[in-house]
DNA sequence: TTTCCATTTCCTGATT
DNA sequence: GAATCAGGAAATGGAA
């Protein structure tokens, strides 16, 4: 599916300004440093740059991308600028909102001028009940606790200190997961975006889920990135990828190396949950 | 402060 | 012999 945009940001208005309290880099320390290496404005990005932007919010977030519908952001730049909160919200779930202000600071910090100031959307008419769906997550495995959907766009006054705890967080998002991203969604993530780490890992059987480690250390390094420890390798790697066996996160694939096999409780990895 | 969890680190031995 | 796999044990660090 494709959003149909209805109202433009442009066209929106409200009493939230996206130098108040959406200031995404007092959620996120180190968004600004990142923020967007794309020169251009958003509403000239071709949709690959849609997509990264997409998975660098997801990222940031460390939100899981499989609960973001991507195919509902088959958009470039012009039509993206061209959804509402409410557009996003129906494309994106609880993680709308989220895009919705990033967006919208992009478009500021490019002097492209937001007014925002006339917006009528009421909390109210937010839902915030849009599922991460159950399913996509196995059981004990939880979704990020530091995930906190920014307030709605409407009142209350986004300038009062108390913004972020006015809003509750949907119920559907899960606890824990308290370091980010776990290794075998980082893994996952890879295999379901490969353009962005090309020829490091690849699908041997995509149906059954079994892949296979084209750069094992290239891989681990990436790992290591992700999780500030230069000191990572594809041994300790393997090893925390072993302790899935048990979890049935991953299945063994015997006599195979550097395959692996995603399990019954690997999530999101499947075309149909896509 | 304690507990829990998901790794991380190190290790030995087996297999390719 | 090197790389990888398997899994035990202990350590680590963040979050609740």
């Amino acid at each position: 599916m494709s959003v149909t945009p209805t109202i433009t940001i442009d066209s929106l208005s409200t009493t939230w300004s996206p130098n108040s309290y959406s200031d995404v880099s007092l959620v996120v320390p180190g968004y600004s440093s990142r923020l967007w290496a794309h020169e251009s404005q958003p509403q000239y990005w071709s949709k690959y740059q849609v997509w990264e932007w997409l998975q660098q919010i997801m990222d940031m977030h460390q939100i899981d991308a499989s609960t973001v519908p991507f195919q509902n952001f088959d958009i470039d730049g012009r039509q993206l600028c061209a959804m509402s909160y409410q557009d996003f919200v129906r494309a994106a779930g609880s993680v709308g909102p989220i895009l919705f202000h990033s967006l919208a600071e992009l478009k500021w910090s490019g002097q492209y001028h937001v007014e925002i100031s006339q917006l009528e959307i009421k909390p109210a008419e937010l839902d915030f009940s849009c599922t991460f769906p159950d399913a996509s997550y196995p059981p004990g495995e939880i979704y990020d606790a530091s995930f906190q959907p920014l307030a709605p766009v409407a009142s209350p006054s986004p300038s009062s200190p108390d913004i972020k705890r006015s809003y509750s967080r949907p119920h559907q998002v899960k606890k824990h997961n308290p370091r980010g991203t776990h290794l075998w969604e980082f893994i996952r993530d890879i295999l379901l975006n490969p353009e962005r780490n090309p020829g490091l890992i690849k699908w041997e059987d995509r149906a059954e889920g079994v892949f296979r480690f084209l750069k094992s250390e290239a891989v681990a390094q990436l790992w290591g990135k992700k999780k500030n420890n230069s000191s990572m390798t594809y041994e300790k790697l393997s090893r925390a990828m072993r302790y899935y066996y048990k979890r049935e996160i991953l299945e063994r694939v015997d006599g195979r190396r550097l395959v692996y096999k995603f399990g019954r409780n690997a999530r999101g990895w499947r075309e149909s949950e896509k």
